[in-house]
DNA sequence: AGCAATAATTGCTAATAGCAATAACATGTC
DNA sequence: GACATGTTATTGCTATTAGCAATTATTGCT
């Protein structure tokens, strides 16, 4: 019997685990400020529970993700003057240039995994990816 | 530009993350204790400092782990005559019954999945995450 | 003005995780 | 046999991660 999917994605997960946390360790940066900075990577500028919620966190630990992260001086906040309940959180030129290695180290892995493949064994990986977080 | 390869592998973690905190939830285990019985169904017995290593943690992590499966009655552990350092872990029949539940959860939810899949694409999955898993 | 809903934070507690030190045992060397 | 060295497992300690419930501030509706 083949082994199941559950698995596979385990293992695989196990895996990535072990390079994100070398580039956090590399970086200075706790797990929790490394997905902060990536989440902001993809999106402009955003209210907080916005933040927390593409975290996949309660907005009580996205609160105090943003703080570690204002503290580091990777992000700053600001009132919005038209909802003065709601903030909006945006990169620092540091917190940037962070963003920037922890991309390039994702990007520098992600070379070594896809040289280890043809073409089209990364077009079927990719497509294959895609399609599975599609019926996730 | 297509998206990068590791957003997709984060954002597929975190949707399966979710299914199986809800099992956990279901079950009434922790996480680690969710991945210790996992674990401990790949292969018969093992060593305490194996266990730790196949579930990619420090070996005072894994005893730890271990020490909250033992208490909670779902494996058992017994030092072995030929090696008084060494213990073998087994599962208990509840942790047998603990760990088939897990299973048949898992295996519903990845019929779910493939349920939204033809048999083409379920085998372009399955073949494409053996691949990646290869080269990680 | 009064009130429900929303955004964000804070106190609290639990789970997760590794490092360093330690204890018990095994193995090889003298 | 005695001793050094390495292995296995545990424990004390600390930090990080995470959610629940309560609280504050603000908005929008009636």
């Amino acid at each position: 019997m083949s082994r199941r999917l559950f698995e596979l994605i385990l293992a695989i997960k196990r895996k990535c685990q072990c390079n994100e946390e070398q580039i956090q360790e590399e970086l200075g940066l706790t797990a929790s400020q490394f997905h902060g900075l990536i989440v902001l990577d993809a999106g402009g500028e955003v209210a907080g529970c916005e933040f927390a919620r593409r975290m996949g966190l309660s907005p009580s630990r996205g609160s105090r993700v943003l703080n570690s992260l204002v503290t580091s001086g990777l992000v700053a906040t600001r009132n919005r003057p038209d909802d003065r309940r709601t903030m909006e959180i945006s990169l620092t030129s540091t917190g940037r240039r962070m963003k920037n290695r922890i991309i390039e180290r994702m990007k520098a892995c992600e070379s070594r995994v896809c040289d280890r493949l043809d073409d089209s064994g990364v077009r079927r990986v990719r497509e294959a990816l895609e399609l599975l977080e599609t019926v996730l």
